[in-house]
Formats: structure tokens, C-alpha cells, sequence
DNA sequence: TCCATTAATGCAACAAATTTGTATTTGCAA
DNA sequence: TTGCAAATACAAATTTGTTGCATTAATGGA
């Protein structure tokens, strides 16, 4: 899907720093942070600008944030924009990179009273290239 | 298990601020932030303190850390103290709190090449209080 | 109990991520 | 094309968390 049809779709505007994160997003195939798209859109944008598309996009259900513990946030193309479902995440400590595991997540019990909106599961340890 | 022994089983020094932090962690049930620990124990501390203090009791294994959405690390009670084993968390996305499920955790099929340290679940919703 | 050692604390300054206010610009529909 | 609402840039503020250093307090031994 193009990122024109993905903003369409969720009735949001076209706008350059929205297809650029979408853009970047589409290729890496990894969930990234605002400094990593940044980067990678070479001070095309403003910081505030990127903060604020992501929350438009994960509003519209486009995006969806992903925090590991080093207190940095990273969006992740959502299921309805990849297709893919709800799946665990794997968190290098070494390279700190975040890849997306092929898997499905099953939700836990809950005590009565409690519903479920999101599920997210984070392993933390050291990828393929980093134990080479 | 008394704030004392904790402190004493872990080979730490028994100090006011670990031990308001215990207190307030032992009676809210709850995995709490600076913030929140802080406005419990009204100003008595600098927040300098309550940093190092939760790092202290994180490596001695009397603490660990929980991440969520909103970019605040918390910390709940670790299994050493609780009894309890590695667990799922709970985030209510609309009173913020984070309550530990009484659920243990399956790790998933990692990609070969890759090994775990950690394994984190969190299920974001809306707690009981919050549905009422 | 008193003392020395060593760790814990308070304070100030810093750093980084994220948010808010506001004026300007841009997308899009009529 | 024109107008309006939404998006953007820029500046400044907030919030979370860290670091360096001087002072204070906890603990074990004399």
C-alpha cells in the first residue's frame, strides 16, 4: 500500500513529513524512534512536527508506539496498514535495535472488571548479528 | 516481610528513603513512578535520591523496572520480595496506574542466532475502577 | 559509647525527550 | 481560485532522568 492511499484511507491529510515517516517506516521494516526518522529525513522537518504526526497517525490507527527501557518511544506500522497481526517484539540491549517477531500473542487472564484494548510483548536480549 | 529485613537481606543500609519507598510500594500494590513515590512521601527527598535509590534496590533485585506508554519508568516490588514469579503487567490507559497479572509468562520461538535476557508483557485497557 | 570508614544524601547544573503557544503556511473542498 | 481548517516551524517551557561534588549519616569495630 502507498502512503498516499494509507493517509487516505484514515480520512488524514496528505502532507510531506507524513509520507516521509511512512516512507521510512515501509523500507526499514523495524519500529523506529523520532531521532532514527529523523535522521533518516535529514532535517527535512521539524522535531515538533515529527512528534505531532505521530501522534495523528497513531490516533488514526496508522501507527502504533512501542517502548522498551530506554525510555525512548518508537512507532511501528500498525496491523491494519501491514497486515501482519498483533505480534511480540524483540529488543537488542546491544545494538538496541527492535525487530518484530513472527508470531502471534495470546492475552493473559484478566481479574473481572478489566478490559483489553492493546497486548505487548517485549523480549530483551541479543540479536543474530550482535551474538556473532 | 518488613522494610527492615528487606533491606538487610539484600546487604543494604537501612536509610529513610529506602525505606519510604518500600512502604509506599508494599502498601499501594501497584508499580509506581518517581513522581507518584514522590508525591506519597510529600517532599521529603530529593528526586536525586529516589533515582539512586531505585537504582540501588534494582540491582540488588529488590526492585525492577516496568516501562509503558507514556515514558516513565516505574517499578514494582521484584519476585524475590512478592514471591511472585516473572508476570504480565496491566497498563489502564485511563488512569495510568500499572497493576502486576498473577499470570506467568511464556517466552516465544526467538529466530535462531538470537538469546533473551527479559521478558516483559504488557496489556493495555482499562482497569476495573476506570470501567465502573 | 565513640570513632572511622564508606555509603547515602542534597544541591546545582546538565541533558534529552516531549509538549505547548502562536504566527505562518499549506491541503483540500466548494 | 479562494477560504477555512489543519499542519507546520520556531521558540520556550516541561518533564524525566543523570552527573559531580561537598556534606551528612549508617554501621561495624575499638
Amino acid at each position: 500500500m502507498d502512503t498516499f492511499s494509507i493517509l487516505r484511507n484514515h480520512n488524514l491529510r496528505r502532507t510531506a513529513c507524513r509520507e516521509g515517516i511512512l516512507k521510512v517506516m515501509m523500507t526499514s521494516g523495524k519500529a523506529l524512534s523520532e531521532s532514527e526518522i529523523r535522521s533518516h529525513l535529514m532535517g527535512n522537518f521539524d522535531r515538533t512536527t515529527f512528534y505531532r504526526s505521530f501522534k495523528t497517525m497513531e490516533d488514526s490507527g496508522i501507527l502504533h508506539k512501542i517502548v522498551v527501557d530506554d525510555r525512548m518511544v518508537r512507532y511501528g506500522l500498525s496491523e491494519a496498514v501491514t497486515g501482519k497481526s498483533s505480534h511480540p517484539h524483540f529488543y537488542c540491549t546491544t545494538c538496541h535495535s527492535v525487530f518484530c517477531l513472527d508470531q502471534s500473542l495470546v492475552a493473559p487472564q484478566l481479574p473481572s472488571g478489566f478490559s483489553t484494548d492493546d497486548l505487548e510483548m517485549i523480549v530483551k536480549g541479543v540479536c543474530k548479528k550482535c551474538n556473532a
